[in-house]
RNA sequence: GGGCCUAUAGCUCAGUUGGUUAGAGCGCACGCCUGAUAAGCGUGAGGUGAGUGGUUCAAUUCCACUUAGGCCCA
């Protein structure tokens, strides 16, 4: 056997595990990853994964790119790195292990012991990292991984794997390494602002993590409130909120000031509020009076919450903000500065005094009487039933809005004072925008344009954290206001006075870290580290930095950025970097340049390639608790990696890609047409003991289809080395579909006839070598896409036969084009050809006339510019179309198959004609095709309609084309059909006699005939057929294999009554031999 | 309110120096082939290219505005 036999029907999930199976024996990874060292590099870096969860086929979608495009540079000839990195640190890990713990909030945490806690944290990241790598691996994305399945009390766990992980003590000290340039430019302080704010988690939330899902549709209470103007008798401002809790915290309000807003009486009581809300009113109200905003400035009312101790001595004024709007509400807005971000920045800039009512967990703090020591969660009917209790609540309402939530946990996120600390962004926004603007290139190119917007509009960076699994944020701060940030190890320990000996040998984390006591700069004092860790964006935007050091030592400090650039510098800045677009421009993107601006102040990448969000197949969003995701293993065992990874390339990357089973199926079938194209020579191939090694295409063998094939091949080579080289994976693909289509429906198809026939000639062999070429050189072009599929192939079809060929099609090169093999002129003539098939076949089916019914003749037209129809392709045509000649060829060949006929435009001879409009009209349906001519020709015609002579112009009429009697027509462009689809006796024998040889072949089949088993039919039918019979005996019997075919009734292995073009016909076949 | 993206067949999407007649897959209908066969292939129907205006000899393509949807920000 020179070939290894091919199942029909490719199951890929099995064929993948084989061949993953082969790849481990022989090490192919390894051997890969060695491929190209020392020569040209080319970089990579990799977005760090959240080892927090198993990969869902998102990931796979993302991890797929990254593969594919690093496979593709191998096979150019590229040393890579192959650099997997895991991010580490955060609340969604800390959440989860909450989760696995059954804790509720922080204090079962601090209960639990943080080390304890910490330690959780750090083994479910070792866990599922290497979960990921095995679903990594799964999906044939190779890797640099090391050893990664450690056990979980191996110590040295993460020395092995070769990925990179956040949580390294080499990443959090570049971190610090960082945070320290930034602290020498002035940038880092500490502020309080009002941030949204998860009482839950006993955390901040900061903008960047209020993505797509930080919203959800809620329903709350919209309560209209009076606040009473002071000075002013009876007459009150209606203020509108959705947030009643936060009127505690009121201490002033805002009105447009150019907006019109009215004083209006309404149940016997003033009111004030915006024109366009007077609809908010309950039953008669007059107005009184119409007034700009700016005319309430300045006046004084009481806070409805003025009892409240901590509301004692606040002054509540009206203040101007021109962002109110009309939409909703009263157009005067309540303003509390402790809980609401606009609120906060209005009241520091008119000195309203800031009161801020609730403590981390969401509990009202001292000072708010009876609301003290209740939780925000569950007062807003309370207050609501005390403000109409003291006549205060004007109306309230359902109100549903999107409201932003935890994106962790869900719970509604609050507003609240914090203290918390920053990076300002005040200067360092312009220096990051120049350094986005310096990337070579954006994929999309809209990428700069959002960014930069992004640039414009951020708020400072929020870094800090009130939690425990995370970077410690290496700020020391003294009682005397001021503050240390130390930036790296050494330092620490320079600096460290107590506590060292605790902390040396653990990883900058808490609670060990915390343990190092510094001496003040200022005052001499022993200061604390601040609890706060760091926001894990700090984490995976240091790793342009931090993780581009020799992979041998991954983890020595000193051998790395900043210590020791050498091995750093040949890799940074990357060339490529690629990652899902709609969260990451305001994340990693925008990290990576951040610190890379401050650090190197230029970007750390030259080309993003990056892509939509994965859906489900009906375009919903996938969520773990709506049910619709799906992990990427269960994607893989399903439908096979190498499917996934084809629709995934296939996909155009700026639109969301809806995933599911469905649109795999129809990936399957497309690719299935490769498969049979393999099997097809494989099964041949092995028949014929063909061998291709040392065999060479030799020139002169070739048939114009075997150079239109090796043209369209080389085409594909140019074309597919171009995308991939732009990242272009969607071209690739539908090229390369479009090549499966022409080698499986026209050469393979043309070609069948040199694969069968049993002698074995130089025809035959050309046959033979150019389809192994065309595999060949194929499977090398879309490796990087398949990498299963295709070493599947190249396994059998390759290293099969020759023991010095590459051991993995994954070591071979990208094939190069041979350019002298492209001929246009040849491609374009095949073209030609195959358009006037499909025409053909057009015609056929138009006229009910199908392949097996040979035809006379058909006349074919053609472009002017187009060179005519070579022999060679007058005969394909005619071949498929069985028909027994091309009567004409031309330009103009199809004019005599149209008659004219004419249709009159009543619009146009209706005024002309006025009663006699409808005789008018018939005479012009019945003109003949010359008269029209001659209309055409003259511009105008005369004629006699019931005694009258009229004349009518060419305007008048629409002419249209109608077929002669006995033709078949079919026009595409300046290519035209038609198919003479008369029939003589001969034809309709013939016409016959292959209906009769295609329904006995299927009673051979049926009968379970052997290819080779020799027959006797028997007939019985009308004299028509047994005409067409006895003119066409050798014919039938050639094609039956029949020693003879004798009118009569015999019994046989099969007996039917046939409908041969509707003429009856009872046939049996007898097996006369058989052979084994 | 500002920025970005999108709008093409029932569905999912292609379509560039602006140029005859806007394509594909799926689905649907009809059919072909029967020596790749629990496969393969073809043909057809289906479009006012979201709307309006502009630039141009010519606009799906360029520009402006409008509408609808999506994303980001305020």
């Amino acid at each position: 056997m020179l070939f290894k036999e091919v199942p029909k029907n490719l199951d890929f999930p099995e064929m993948e595990h084989e061949i993953a199976g082969f790849w481990q024996k022989n090490d192919i990874i390894a051997k890969y990853l060695d491929k190209n060292k020392g020569k040209k590099k080319w970089s990579f870096q990799d977005g760090p994964i959240t080892a927090n969860n198993p990969m869902g086929v998102h990931h796979a979608w993302g991890r797929s790119y990254k593969d594919m495009f690093q496979r593709y540079k191998t096979m150019k000839g590229f040393e890579q790195r192959y650099q997997n990195g895991f991010d580490c640190q955060g609340l969604w890990v800390e959440v989860e292990v909450e989760k696995e713990l059954g804790f509720k909030s922080k204090k079962d945490i601090e209960k639990y012991g943080i080390d304890k806690f910490v330690q959780k944290c750090r083994d479910r990241v070792h866990k599922y990292s290497m979960v990921q790598t095995e679903s990594s691996v799964r999906i044939g994305m190779w890797m640099d991984w090391g050893e990664w399945k450690t056990s979980m009390d191996d110590k040295d766990w993460m020395k092995k794997s070769h990925s990179y992980y956040t949580m390294s003590e080499v990443n959090n000290y570049t971190i610090w390494h960082f945070l320290k340039k930034c602290h020498e430019r002035g940038f880092i302080y500490e502020g309080v602002d009002v941030m949204p704010w998860c009482a839950r988690c006993g955390t901040a939330i900061s903008d960047m993590e209020i993505a797509t899902e930080g919203y959800q549709e809620l329903t709350h209470k919209g309560v209209i409130v009076r606040f009473e103007i002071i000075g002013r008798e009876n007459e009150f401002f209606l203020v509108w909120t959705t947030t009643p809790w936060t009127l505690t915290s009121n201490t002033g309000v805002a009105v447009h000031p150019t907006l019109t807003y009215v004083k209006v009486k309404n149940n016997g009581v003033i009111y004030y509020l915006a024109k366009a809300l007077v609809n908010v009113l309950k039953g008669e109200y007059k107005i009184l009076q119409e007034l700009p905003g700016k005319d309430l400035l300045g006046l004084i009312y009481k806070c409805p919450f003025n009892y409240l101790p901590a509301q004692k001595d606040v002054i509540h004024k009206v203040i101007p903000w021109e962002d109110i709007t009309e939409s909703e509400g009263t157009g005067i807005v309540h303003i509390a500065p402790g809980c609401g971000k606009e609120d906060f920045a209005l009241g520091k800039e008119f000195d309203l005094k800031t009161i801020a009512p609730l403590d981390e967990l969401g509990i009202y703090l001292p000072g708010f009487d009876w609301l003290s020591g209740k939780d925000v969660k569950d007062v807003a009917q309370p207050i609501i039933e005390d403000l109409d209790k003291r006549g205060l609540l004007y109306n309230v309402e359902d109100y549903t809005h999107r409201y932003p939530v935890c994106w962790r946990c869900n719970s509604e996120l609050i507003f609240r004072l914090v203290d918390e600390w920053f990076i300002s962004m005040n200067t360092l926004r312009h220096e990051i925008a120049e350094s986005a603007k310096q990337v070579e290139r954006w994929i999309p190119s809209y990428g700069l344009a959002h960014e930069l917007d992004w640039l414009k509009n951020m708020a400072d960076w929020c870094i800090s954290k009130k939690r425990y699994w995370g970077l410690a944020l290496p700020i020391w701060k003294c009682k005397c206001g001021h503050f240390t940030i130390i930036g790296s190890k050494e330092e620490l320990q320079q600096r460290a006075v107590e506590g060292w000996d605790e902390f040396a040998g653990n990883s900058p984390h808490r609670p060990w870290i915390d343990r190092i006591k510094i001496k003040c700069e200022k005052c001499g004092k022993l200061t604390m580290r601040i609890p706060d860790v760091g926001n894990p964006w700090l984490d995976a935007g240091i790793v342009p930095f931090s993780t581009i050091r020799p992979p041998d030592d991954m983890h020595t400090l000193d051998n790395g950025y900043p210590y020791d650039k050498t091995y750093w510098q040949e890799w940074f800045p990357a060339d490529l970097i690629s990652e899902s677009l709609p969260g990451q421009f305001r994340n990693w993107f925008y990290v990576i340049l951040t610190m890379s601006t401050v650090l190197e102040k230029k970007p750390p990448f030259k080309v993003l390639q990056g892509y939509a969000s994965l859906h489900d197949e009906h375009g919903e969003e996938m969520h773990k608790s709506k049910g619709n995701a799906i992990w990427s293993d269960d994607a893989a065992e399903k439908v096979g990696a190498d499917i996934m990874r084809w629709m995934f390339a296939k996909h155009n990357p700026v639109q969301n890609l809806n995933f599911g089973y469905g649109p795999a199926k129809e990936i399957k079938r497309v690719l299935l047409t490769l498969w049979n194209v393999y099997s097809f020579f494989i099964t041949y191939a092995e028949i014929d003991q063909f061998n291709p090694v040392n065999k060479k295409i030799s020139e002169s063998n070739l048939r114009k289809l075997d150079k239109w094939i090796l043209s369209k091949l080389n085409s594909l080579i140019e074309q597919c080395d171009k995308a991939y080289d732009n990242f272009d994976l969607t071209s690739v693909v539908k090229i390369s579909e479009k090549f499966f289509e022409d080698l499986s429906n026209w050469y393979i198809r043309r070609s069948r006839k040199r694969f069968w026939k049993s002698e074995n000639d130089i025809d035959k062999e050309a046959a033979y070598l150019v389809l192994y070429e065309c595999l060949v050189k194929l499977i090398r072009i879309i490796a990087p896409i398949m990498p299963f599929f295709c070493e599947h192939m190249y396994q059998n079809l390759v290293k099969n036969l020759d023991q010095n060929a590459p051991e993995s099609v994954h070591f071979c090169d990208f094939p190069e084009p041979d350019s002298k093999r492209i001929n246009p002129t040849l491609e374009q003539e095949i073209s030609m050809t195959r358009t006037i098939v499909s025409l053909g076949r057009a015609a056929r089916n138009k006229a009910n006339m199908k392949i097996r019914q040979p035809l006379a003749s058909m006349t074919i037209n053609v472009p002017g510019e187009c060179p005519g129809l070579s022999d060679d392709a007058k005969h394909t045509i005619l071949e498929e179309l069985n028909i027994k000649t091309v009567k004409a060829i031309g330009t103009d060949a199809l004019s005599q198959v149209y008659m004219f006929s004419a249709v009159p435009i009543f619009d146009k001879i209706g005024p002309k004609f006025a009663k006699s409009v409808n005789k008018v009209g018939q005479w012009i349906k019945s003109l003949s095709h010359e008269k029209i001519e001659q209309l055409i020709n003259a511009g105008s015609l005369k004629g006699t309609v019931h005694g009258e002579t009229i004349a009518i112009s060419k305007e008048d009429i629409e002419i249209r084309k109608i077929e002669v009697p006995g033709a078949s027509v079919m026009i595409q462009g300046d290519y035209g059909v038609s198919i003479d689809t008369k029939l003589t006796q001969d034809l309709e024998y013939e016409g016959l006699i292959r209906e009769l040889i295609h329904k006995t072949q299927l009673m051979r089949k049926e009968a379970n005939f052997n290819l080779t088993d020799r027959i006797k039919i028997f007939y019985q039918t009308d004299e028509k057929l047994k005409d067409a019979i006895t003119d066409n005996l050798d014919y039938l019997k050639s094609e039956t294999l029949a020693l003879e075919a004798n009118e009569g009734l015999q019994t046989g292995e099969i007996e039917k009554t046939l409908d041969i073009n509707g003429i009856q016909a009872k046939i049996t076949l007898q097996r006369v031999s058989t052979e084994t």
